[in-house]
DNA sequence: GAAACCCCTG
DNA sequence: CAGGGGTTTC
């Protein structure tokens, strides 16, 4: 027997490293980081809600300004937290204390317009008179602009001020432990406590303003706690980030060491091919500004070159053109457009991790921001995209290049990201996890619109649009995640996601192929704009333009090996567990060699190996299965010769196999399948009709009559869009 | 002893 | 279809 199996040690080795893999695992626990830091994030921004808005506006409506939101939003954090500290020693009942104050002053209108911006030195004095009171009275009163008062009027005022200041401090810690209604009957007990310093009026209205100040007080200590968390979180991030930036340039560098120096240099030279004065003013703005800070930075530059793909964008008829002639001349050498391609890729994938990040804290409105926070648009307007639109042709490329190929996407390098639970991953994660009929409806949205599918195209879920990479926003590491086309069952498998989408009909007949529209589909349906119906530009690219960086691409593979083995699939697809089950018609028992010559989009590794072993060696079983059940159940039929045996497309066996391995019934089924089908009926037939089954491996002897039988799968099977070919004959 | 294979289970 | 335990083969 030649050595068709290796599961035992690899499987062993390999499938325990996929359970560790989990996806689920990952996401969850991706998702409840972000959900943890965005809880906080609106907890610690939501009294600042007047200035947000503005910050949020300008989020969404002015892409330029979306590159230093993430930066703004620490930078938020940061000072917000600065304001309400201004010294480490100033007490939460200081700040209390100087609020009440203030209010009795009638001199803050409001707490999120004045409370803040006005406290800084008042806090100060605060701080110092709740220390020194009795030493210098007046330094505390000073603040209020009295200082000619006598000494009787000093120290009564004092101690007046002491007395209330006692009872506030009791209401206060009342306050902050009961609610507000008996912080109520806390103030009126107050009364009781303090009833000579002022009027019973006046000490209503005194207790009433602070009873608000005390829930205002208590809320901005809790505030003040979950700031801390965020920022402690944000930090957290900001070192991601920073391992990202790093992974970034690596790549970065090695795709674009033509020419430049490092990744600065490049995306300078970048920049300047395609960016006008005043776009690059505010780039270079931008990035001066994030020298200091370098995940900002990062977060900055990724932006900034979304920002001019857009600008870009709007430019089809100069960039058009450009674009399609550079390629031959010799202004661009050979694989410039390549690297120039792959960076741009790279440059949207790590912006659309940005964009994630700040969408996972804008997706979820808060109460104080119900409109003014709607969910970016990001991706929709990257990708609603007329036919010359380069960052959506390279998104396409990768899909059309490799087929059913999951290409990792080059963050794949991130794996070393300390993601919780994105250990590193190298290896194919579970196999097929989902049918394509069965499970459609882990397909189609949820009602909700916000828990999309998490079977998102290698673009998708990458690029951040989608609610898995939603809920790890560093994408899914290498994940090889399984790219779930349906082509498995075009015609059933469709009609029900595509009306989801039906711009994706807007798809050239050229290039749809399924898959193209599979990929179309999930860019357009990315649950980021759950609410914006996808643009019926989305679908709507040239294919042509498609097709000729295709054969640009392919052509310059020798070129490119690294390059190109970087983008080879991981993992393997339910496309290939298409083929595979395809290749069955031809070879039950294929060597590894051939497997990695069939699959040749696919990255071999010994999981991968291994797992497509496992997988004709299921379907061995299956087949051996059906033969043994046929064969009996023909014994029981009364068949005495064999002769009687013989399988046609329409026995009942024969209708068994092919819906196992070829369910959307597109695939002819060649005539020497039915001829070794019927050899190993004849087998079982004669073996059961001897006896033979008595012995507990009398099937080994059929099976080595059956090894024998292979025959040469077609040339055809080579191509890793085989099936799209296949299916289209 | 490792690899290949078989068988069973979920 | 994946995983794992048991058995056989080399």
């Amino acid at each position: 027997m030649p050595d068709h199996d290796s599961t035992a040690l690899l499987s062993r080795q390999t499938k325990r490293r996929r359970v560790d893999i989990g996806v689920k695992r990952t996401v969850g626990t991706a998702s409840a980081f972000f959900a943890k830091a965005r809880a906080t994030f609106f907890s610690a921004m939501n009294p600042q809600g007047s200035e947000q808005d503005v910050e949020y506006s300008v989020v969404q409506h002015a892409d330029g300004e979306k590159s230093n939101v993430l930066r703004k939003l620490l930078k938020r954090a940061n000072s917000y937290e600065d304001a309400m500290m201004p010294f480490p020693g100033a007490t939460i009942i200081s700040q209390l204390l100087k609020n009440n104050m203030n209010k009795n002053g009638g001199t803050e209108p409001s707490f999120q317009a004045s409370g803040l911006s006005s406290t800084g030195s008042e806090v100060h004095q605060e701080d110092v008179c709740s220390n020194s009171s009795r030493d210098s009275p007046q330094e505390c009163l000073s603040p209020f602009g009295r200082p000619t008062m006598s000494q009787f009027d000093v120290d009564r005022l004092c101690d007046e001020h002491l007395r209330a200041k006692r009872a506030r401090v009791e209401n206060i810690i009342r306050g902050m432990s009961h609610s507000p209604s008996v912080a109520l009957r806390g103030n009126e007990n107050e009364r009781e406590i303090a009833p000579q310093s002022v009027s019973p009026r006046e000490s209503y209205r005194e207790n009433k303003q602070q009873s608000f100040q005390q829930l205002v007080s208590a809320r901005k200590e809790q505030k003040r706690e979950e700031r801390r968390q965020l920022k402690q979180q944000l930090e957290d991030m900001q070192k991601q980030l920073r391992q990202l930036q790093e992974k970034f340039y690596q790549i970065y560098d090695s795709t674009d060491s033509e020419n430049d120096e490092d990744g600065n240099l490049s995306e300078d030279s970048m920049r300047s091919e395609t960016m006008d004065a005043r776009a690059g003013d505010s780039v270079s703005r931008s990035d001066n500004e994030m020298c200091e800070l370098d995940p900002g930075q990062f977060i900055d530059r990724a932006r900034a070159l979304i920002r001019e793909q857009e600008i870009a964008e709007n430019k089809p008829k100069r960039e058009g053109p450009k674009e399609k002639e550079q390629g031959p001349n010799a202004f661009h050498p050979e694989g410039k457009h390549l690297a120039e391609t792959l960076k741009q890729e790279l440059n949207t994938a790590m912006s659309q991790v940005v964009d994630t990040v700040v969408k996972v804290f804008s997706s979820k409105p808060s109460r104080q921001l119900p409109q003014v926070f709607p969910p970016l648009q990001i991706p929709q307007a990257r990708f609603a995209v007329n036919g010359e639109n380069h960052n959506f042709h390279t998104a396409n490329q990768r899909l059309q290049c490799f087929g059913d190929v999951i290409i990792p996407n080059p963050l794949d390098t991130f794996g070393s990201v300390p993601m919780p639970g994105a250990t590193d991953q190298t290896e194919a994660l579970p196999l097929v996890v989902r049918k394509n009929s069965s499970d459609q409806s882990a397909w189609a949205p949820p009602a909700g619109g916000h828990h999309a599918s998490l079977h998102q195209s290698p673009l998708s879920a990458t690029a951040g649009f989608s609610t898995s990479s939603f809920r790890h926003p560093f994408p899914l590491p290498p994940m090889a995640y399984p790219f779930q086309s349906p082509l498995g069952a075009p015609s059933a498998s469709f009609p029900g996601k595509e009306r989801a989408s039906p711009e994706s009909l807007d798809l050239t007949r050229e290039t749809t192929s399924l898959r193209t529209k599979m990929s179309s589909h999930h860019m357009n349906h990315h649950p980021c704009s759950p609410g914006h119906p996808p643009s019926p530009a989305d679908g709507c690219f040239s294919a042509q333009a498609l097709k000729k960086e295709i054969k640009q691409l392919l052509s310059q593979e020798e070129h490119f090996p690294l390059l190109i083995q970087s983008y080879m699939q991981e993992g393997l697809s339910p496309n290939h567990l298409k083929k595979a089950k395809l290749m069955f018609f031809y070879t039950r028992y294929p060597s590894s060699n051939m497997l990695k010559t069939y699959f040749s989009d696919v990255k071999f590794n010994r999981c991968i190996t291994s797992q497509l072993i496992k997988w004709f060696s299921n379907f061995r079983e299956f087949y051996y299965i059906q033969m043994e059940k046929y064969a009996r159940q023909a014994i029981n039929d009364g068949v005495t010769s064999t002769e009687e045996l013989s399988i046609t497309r329409d026995c009942e066996l024969y209708r068994a196999l092919n819906m196992h391995y070829n369910k959307a019934n597109d695939f002819e089924v060649p005539e020497r399948f039915l001829e070794v089908a019927q050899i190993t009926l004849r087998e079982f037939f004669n073996a059961i009709i001897a006896g033979k089954d008595v012995d507990p491996s009398w099937k080994k002897a059929i099976y080595k009559v059956i090894c024998k039988l292979d025959s040469e799968v077609p040339e055809i099977f080579k191509s890793p869009n085989c099936l799209q070919e296949l299916l289209h004959e």
